[in-house]
DNA sequence: CATCTAATTTAACAAATATCTAATTAGATG
DNA sequence: CATCTAATTAGATATTTGTTAAATTAGATG
């Protein structure tokens, strides 16, 4: 479940150790041992802590010959530090009732795929509002084959067929549970796992 | 300190039984009792959870004759959720300790920068090896205008000054975080959020 | 293959924390 | 004052978590 995602990332800062890691690791990459020395743990915390920001994706690694290169997941930092927000503003809406879609977003819905898709049908731009954004990538998403396992080239060629910044795309899809990567092999999720567009204001 | 600060208000929202007290908040506000009722849990547990959370200003109380009516503080909910990412990147410099370049790293750097570019300040080709592409990618990054606002159009033209094929540096640019992108307008990052290609072997 | 380096795993332990039950407090009301 | 309601505190317990020392693994190099 969603709860447990966020959860576990508000808990990954929860530690001053980690929170200085991410503090270091903001000027450049570094090493395990670097690390410890700076903060004065040992190597062993700095593989405790770093397994628990990568689970987060808080962090990225690099190895080169023995080492290990750890750097900050800019990308996920920044379009995280709201989700706790959209999280219990969204689900408040789902326990207030409101479940089915109403009129408004049917509207909505037809007006972004309208103004954001050109009449060749590829994306115009991408909508900085989340909730227009979600109804873009949901279509996008929906033209996928459900259990079809897809290579990294294929979502690539897939998303190119709509809009060139296939990286960023994908990286959406990712983060708003659209799919899920293993081993490199993306995959659709269930539609009910899906980050939800029409609960949002 | 500051430090604690943040971590404490990540503790607050490390719980899972925390993040649905706030949910349920969301909806408008509610007494311990009925807290208690909804999540399963006694209303001494529902005293303990909102002791943290108002600790970390997360909520607002009020007393109607001998029932306390708790409410999300909305305020400052949305103002905290990027408080973290502030921390993290504004101490970078301070914790870090921003050594100074060595000769050797100097010496690289020149030679890079001449080996790279042609007499006329095209570049030659793109490195394979990632500390001399930083380098060239840092030299080119540093050309561009502080707070300026490029369209996209505007960076092709600027890379295609120096190289055809401006779709991978562009990329580039952003993969290593000399620029981001918002809104399809590409704008410098601050230089302590550069790829740093000194502390690389 | 022997050796070196950096990272990880394992086992142990102390500290923090989520939860409960039972007792207590704060305030309202008859 | 006696009683009722809602919240809090105190004490107990089980779980989680941060840390370390020691052993092990992964990979590079001679």
């Amino acid at each position: 479940m969603q709860l447990d995602k966020v959860v576990n990332y508000h808990k990954a800062l929860a530690d001053p150790t980690r929170i200085k890691i991410l503090i270091l690791l903001a000027e450049g990459e570094r090493n395990g041992q670097v690390l410890a020395e700076k903060l004065g743990v040992t190597p062993a915390t700095i593989t405790h802590h770093a397994t628990k920001l990568r689970e987060a994706s808080l962090i990225n690694e690099r190895r080169d010959k023995n080492t290990i290169f750890f750097s900050l997941n800019h990308y996920f930092i920044k379009n995280n530090a709201t989700v706790s927000v959209d999280l219990i503003y969204k689900n408040a809406n789902i326990l207030g009732g409101a479940e089915e879609m109403d009129d408004k977003n049917k509207r909505l819905k037809e007006s972004v795929i309208k103004n954001f898709f050109t009449s060749n049908g590829k994306i115009r731009s991408i909508p900085v509002q989340l909730k227009k954004k979600l109804i873009v990538l949901e279509n996008l998403v929906s033209r996928l084959d459900k259990g079809h396992k897809y290579s990294e080239k294929e979502i690539n060629a897939f998303i190119m067929n709509y809009h060139d910044d296939f990286a960023t795309i994908r990286r959406e899809f990712i983060m708003h549970q659209f799919m899920f990567r293993e081993n490199q092999i993306y995959e659709l999720n269930p539609p009910e796992m899906w980050a939800r567009w029409d609960v949002l204001k």
